[in-house]
DNA sequence: CAGTTAAATTGACACTGTCAAGATTCAATT
DNA sequence: AATTGAATCTTGACAGTGTCAATTTAACTG
């Protein structure tokens, strides 16, 4: 009961949803093949699908990680009361790049077709995915509020234009197509000018 | 010679880059199976193999026709003298979005991580891409010279913004994330508002 | 017509995800 | 404590995949 080769390994789930991010983060979510995740945690081909109904639903397990991971983050930087509001929203713009590009495997699972394409996406997945979305609408209705973002757009698509504009920005990155990453953060703060324009130089 | 089983097919270059567009817009990037390519046009499973170095070769012939597909459309706007410069730059967005989800694989090959992941994209294929976003920084430029667009950032920075933000909208489509397309339209208004804000009011 | 080259072929290899049947261990009930 | 049932893990197998090597066939070239 010891190191001894054991029958049934104890913790196979948890196990294998820290085998196979660590090798995603090495081989990207195509090279991670699930025959070599049960040969890395030394347990046969198919013992993974009596925990996990496909590779699919392994990869929204880590993709579910991953969501509280940046939920975290976002709470963290838009319940900071000591800064000014536009410098969290600029923090969060921030963030938000260097979340997807420190973890770009992960991001491209959170948010790729992988997981999403063609209605593949489980209720599990949306439950979790959902909410963090809503809850970057509630802080957009708020920086409007303040008279930070433009007023004249309801909430709902700002939050959508803005997270469109992030999104795009690191998938540009991840995907190999701004391979010059130099210049990042100028492209963060355009943007960040962009959606604030006439507010920004107000407070200041 | 005319429509007997011959040895040596043609045309089997251009054949294969047809079915294999085709193939494409059905079962997408991942169902594009080379064995299945070649038996659709009546060859062995490494008859193609001959004519690209590898399936991704096949993919960049395709990518290609794309660019040079999207960079009519581009050009056609850009330079219909008629309409003025503000309801060019919303043709624009619009037209990006359009085409994106009209040819959801193509754009996914064309921007997708399948190409350039990596460097893996080849010269070829960058000679290709690059002067379509080079053209759009000429555009950009020529608009923020008649005041549409701010004027107070880059044109290059603006214009990788802008292509961002057009980018993130359509691979949110593309990848199933926003399932819901009927708000499309209103995105892109949203977004070309944003751009343009307070010059969008001027000409009206 | 002979010889070189290009094009297409079969065979094979190393992979992949996943299903079906059987073996092993654990947990709970008699 | 023994038996039953469920959970867990195993081997075997199937249908795919991209791609390489060696080989045959056809077409061009001198």
């Amino acid at each position: 009961m010891t190191t001894t080769s054991q029958y049934h390994h104890g913790d196979l789930h948890g196990t294998l949803i820290d085998a196979a991010s660590a090798r995603l983060e090495k081989f990207g979510i195509a090279g991670l093949s699930l025959r070599k995740l049960a040969e890395d945690v030394g347990v046969s081909r198919t013992a993974p699908y009596h925990h996990f109904k496909d590779k699919n639903a392994l990869l929204s397990a880590i993709a579910a990680k991953g969501f509280d991971q940046w939920h975290q983050i976002a709470v963290d930087i838009f319940e900071d009361e000591h800064l000014p509001a536009e410098q969290r929203f600029k923090d969060f713009i921030h963030a938000y790049i260097e979340f997807a590009t420190q973890h770009p495997q992960i991001y491209e699972l959170m948010f790729g077709q992988t997981l999403w394409g063609e209605g593949k996406a489980s209720d599990d997945l949306r439950d979790i995915a959902y909410p963090s979305f809503q809850y970057q609408v509630s802080m957009t209705r708020l920086w409007q509020e303040k008279g930070l973002l433009p007023q004249d757009q309801q909430a709902l698509r700002l939050a959508q234009v803005t997270w469109a504009t992030l999104h795009g920005i690191a998938r540009l990155i991840i995907d190999g197509i701004y391979a010059d990453a130099s210049h990042i953060e100028e492209m963060c703060n355009c943007a960040a000018a962009l959606f604030m324009q006439q507010h920004a130089a107000a407070p200041d």
